[in-house]
DNA sequence: TCCAAGCTACGAAAGTTTTCGTTGATACTA
DNA sequence: TAGTATCAACGAAAACTTTCGTAGCTTGGA
C-alpha cells in the first residue's frame, strides 16, 4: 500500500494569491476569487477561472464538479504551506539559517507588544523543551 | 542635486544564487561563480556569464571592466536584500503578518540553544525599546 | 420555446526567466 | 609565430507563468 501524501508543487504567485483567498473563504468558486481579485487588480475572469484549472491539474486545490458552478478547495492546509515557502525562502537566500531569518524579520517588524509577547512565550516552549 | 538611492530590483531566483556566491566569496569572476555552481548544478559557463551580465544592467552587481577578465561585486548588500524578501513573502502568503512568519520559522526551525538565547536577547531589547 | 447570462474548456498569445550555441577578440604556450 | 584556451557579447531557443479570446454547454426567465 503505497504512502503517497505526495509533496504538493510551489505555487506560482498568482497560485498563491488563489490560495490565500481560499484559505480565508473556505471552499469558493471562480466568480467568488474572481470578485475579491476585482477589488485591487484588473484581469479577467477567464484568467482565474485558467489559474484555478492549472492548480487543479496540479494538485493544489481539489474540485467538486458535482454542480456545474465547480467549487474549489485549497488542497494543502495553510500552516503546511507557509512553512515551505519559508523552507524555501531560507534555501534561497538565508543559507538555511532561520535564526538569521528570524532576527531579520523580527528587527525590521512592527509588531506590537501583544505580538512580541506571543513570539516570547513560543521562545519559551522552546527553551524549555530542549533542556 | 538628486538623490538616488535606486531601488534595486527583485532578484530572480537564479539570481538570487549567484548573489549569494558574491556575498560570501567577495568579488569575483564568472569562472568563479560557475565553479562553484558546478558542484550542485550542471549549467553551461555561458548561462552563467548572461546572467551576470543581465545582473549588471539591471544594477543588481558591479563590474569591473578594467582587465580582460571582469570581476563582479554585489551591488546591494545581503542584509537589505533579505529584508526585500522577507517583506515579499510577508505579502505574498502572510497577509503582512510578521508575527506568523515568525513563530512558523521558528516552530518548524532546529534551531540551537545558543541561536534561541540569541533571538531571545533581541526581542529583550525590542520590547525595551517599547515603553 | 427562445434568448440571455453564466459557466467550463481550450488554445494560443504575451511576458518573463533560464539556457545555450556561436562569434570574435585577447592571452597564453609551445 | 602558430595554435589553443579563455573570455565577453549577443541572439535566440526553451521553459515557465500569466493573460485573454472564443466556443460550446447549461440554466433560468420571458
Amino acid at each position: 500500500m503505497t504512502m503517497t501524501k505526495r509533496e504538493l508543487p510551489q505555487p506560482t504567485d498568482a497560485e498563491l494569491a488563489i490560495l490565500q483567498v481560499l484559505w480565508n473563504r473556505g471552499p469558493s468558486t471562480v466568480r467568488d476569487v474572481h470578485e475579491i481579485f476585482s477589488e485591487t487588480r484588473t484581469t479577467g475572469y477567464t484568467t482565474t477561472l485558467k489559474l484555478m484549472q492549472i492548480m487543479a491539474e496540479k494538485g493544489l486545490v481539489r474540485r467538486d464538479e458535482s454542480r456545474r458552478t465547480h467549487v474549489y478547495e485549497a488542497a494543502g492546509n495553510q500552516d503546511c504551506t507557509q512553512h515551505q515557502l519559508i523552507r524555501n525562502l531560507l534555501d534561497r537566500a538565508f543559507e538555511g539559517s532561520s535564526k538569521t531569518l528570524i532576527m531579520r524579520a523580527l528587527s525590521s517588524n512592527k509588531s506590537s507588544a501583544e505580538e512580541l509577547a506571543e513570539i516570547r512565550t513560543l521562545l519559551d516552549s522552546l527553551e524549555r523543551n530542549m533542556k
